[in-house]
DNA sequence: ATGGGTGCAAATGATTTGCAGTAAT
DNA sequence: ATTACTGCAAATCATTTGCACCCAT
């Protein structure tokens, strides 16, 4: 699979992310510190399975349920965000308040990348279905899928 | 819940998708008329289990595996498509090659509409994607969520 | 010491699969 | 008569829940 760079726009260190929790009285037990570095190592969403197999190199016994009660935690208090890539589980990624962004999901290899599609665009379709259709858009679901840079030669 | 009304853009009967199918050397059985039937009665995409309820009233005996391979017959001959308002169930619904339509789920009354998003909108969007991610866009996914006309008041 | 977190086993719910029987052609 | 379809039971897979135990505070 391909290398992971950090995210560009926010520079979220997993200490910020333990104090925010800390603050709020919350324990950081060693499962959720190693989560919570993970999310910060990784541009690439993930799922369930996919921390669980890497927490449990180093906390082998780590068990699945931990690893969602801990999802629905971080969810809950807006650290992580869910999305759906509709491949049959969810995944997470740190919740970014300040931008909007959708996915590019390779059916090559597999990798997402994140996409900001400006505000306006989809703002304006959303006044537009809202006047004639008279349904008051709350929230969507945009996801691309098709071919990334290195899959395409 | 709410009324069904007759699409208003295609007017396929399942006379015509029964011809379809027999001219190409399927078999017409119970269970695939009253399918048809359905999908042709509604403008609700349904759900597998909905599919079973609705058949259910007439032919007593159906099993939910039957509609399962039924709805992957269907897809496969492009009578349906697939749709996934992520509520944990796929829904089916009758597949129109010529308009690409997006939905509209209403969180009120869980009714489903169709918006049609003109083209060159998202076409605009995702030849941005390409110049500027190089990634070759191929298909999408977009669905709407709020609230309707009636549950707004 | 106390209750927030954890592991394990078992439950759930949508969808799938194997296999033997049945009905549409 | 063929074999496409069907029903039933059991399997799969992601996710959830019950319960007793344990560790971060």
């Amino acid at each position: 699979m391909g290398t992971a760079h950090n995210n560009s726009h926010k520079h979220t260190s997993s200490q910020d992310l333990v104090e925010t929790l800390r603050a709020q009285g919350f324990r950081i037990t060693k499962i959720r510190q190693a989560m919570l570095e993970i999310f910060v190592a990784t541009t690439q969403p993930q799922s369930a399975q996919q921390l669980l197999a890497t927490i449990a190199q180093e906390h082998p016994t780590v068990n699945k349920t931990t690893i969602y009660r801990e999802l629905e935690f971080l969810v809950k208090n807006s650290i992580v965000t869910e999305i759906d890539i509709l491949d049959g589980m969810k995944r997470y990624e740190l919740h970014e308040s300040d931008h909007h962004h959708h996915h590019l999901v390779c059916e090559g290899c597999k990798e997402i990348q994140c996409v900001e599609v400006p505000h306006h665009d989809l703002d304006a379709l959303e006044s537009r279905i809202n006047k004639s259709h008279k349904f008051k858009v709350t929230s969507h679901v945009l996801e691309f899928f098709g071919l990334c840079k290195n899959c395409l030669s």
